[in-house]
DNA sequence: TTGATTTCTTGATAAATGTCAAGCGTCAAA
DNA sequence: TTTGACGCTTGACATTTATCAAGAAATCAA
């Protein structure tokens, strides 16, 4: 399996034995996705747990009244529906390829065996998903206590290259603006 | 140690086996909290890991120009900063004691000898904070797509009994708004 | 390359929310 | 009982953000 894989299960949880990390990259497959497919659909249960390797994924929801983008995925970022994959229940989102996409794909049935490969395997997984969640309380506090302005500026400045990549709407969506007050905070920045 | 702190290590943790329920509780020490004290502050490292048993803690940072409240935790809810406490960084939040406050209470030395003790302890760890980061995937989601109206609306038919037992003001920041906001729509929802 | 489609921008306006200041009620300490 | 602190409400007004509609720009497919 590939050594990029192999980089991020050492970088996300931590695995430090070269057996174990080849261990568990054996479990992922490489898949491609085209641009518009769908990689998981709300209702459904997310069976599979994957690292984007290439290209980008929009995580979304449909409301009686709008699309609302959740996330959109990167290079070397997780995708799935956590809860969906965990406890079984129904995808809470639809998860579909922006553009034609590669990612490193696991069976939640191969995943679970994991820990059975690696004894502190559910240790590692547990900080990983704390730093997930640390993420979600930082995401959290921005719409406690900034303006659209500022959770432009500070998701700006940490994902420029997003800009370049997908249509703006869903940035928009996923900072909690429109595309109209997103579109003029640009121009007002740009002046 | 107490039946009500077995509940919660058996509901949140899915324990099963009684003596292993008895050897996590017995980890735990009942301890008050007097009103106004800190459980934590920001900057410190978490050391201890705590559940509610009665009162009520606001979780909470002090920003350039405000004061933002992040959570109020109710009976049989956690209280910790969770990165702090996993990966001994410092603390960001502030967390204060609105009333007089009971809870069960572990040090972090004996949090982490739990894993010895029960063989899938990190598995059922893993899991809690599964279930936390679905809430606040929920509520990221509350930010994206309502209105403060709404979002008062879910948080009211979710959460009645906060309303009379701490300062509104407290409710309106985790919900993000202002008091005034806060009390307007609630003058609205009256009649 | 061209036409169709989608996305982005802009203006006008409306609605939601924030700010500031004042006043009122409640509660507890003096 | 009074006084002061605190929290809530209200009004006037400002600012932010959303909505709607139109057109410009970019992208995609034939």
């Amino acid at each position: 399996m590939n050594n990029e894989l192999e980089a991020y299960i050492s970088t996300y949880f931590g695995v430090v034995r070269p057996k174990e990390i080849k261990a568990i990259s054996d479990l992922f497959q490489l898949t491609s996705i085209k641009k518009g497919a769908y990689f998981l659909k709300a209702g459904k249960k997310s069976e599979r747990l994957s690292f984007v390797q290439s290209g980008l994924l929009r995580v979304f929801v449909q409301t009686a009244d709008k699309e609302v983008t959740q996330w959109i995925t990167t290079k070397g970022q997780f995708a799935t529906d956590l809860s969906s994959l965990v406890f079984d229940s129904p995808a809470r989102w639809d998860i579909q390829a922006l553009v034609d996409t590669e990612m490193y794909s696991i069976s939640k049935a191969d995943y679970e065996k994991i820990g059975s490969l690696i004894p502190e395997w559910h240790l590692l997984e547990k900080l990983f998903i704390v730093r997930c969640f640390t993420m979600m309380e930082d995401r959290i506090f921005s719409h406690l206590s900034m303006s659209a302005e500022e959770r432009y500026q500070v998701f700006f400045e940490n994902n420029a290259a997003l800009f370049n990549e997908v249509p703006l709407q869903y940035i928009a969506s996923m900072l909690g603006m429109t595309p109209e007050t997103f579109s003029r905070i640009r121009k007002k920045i740009a002046n």
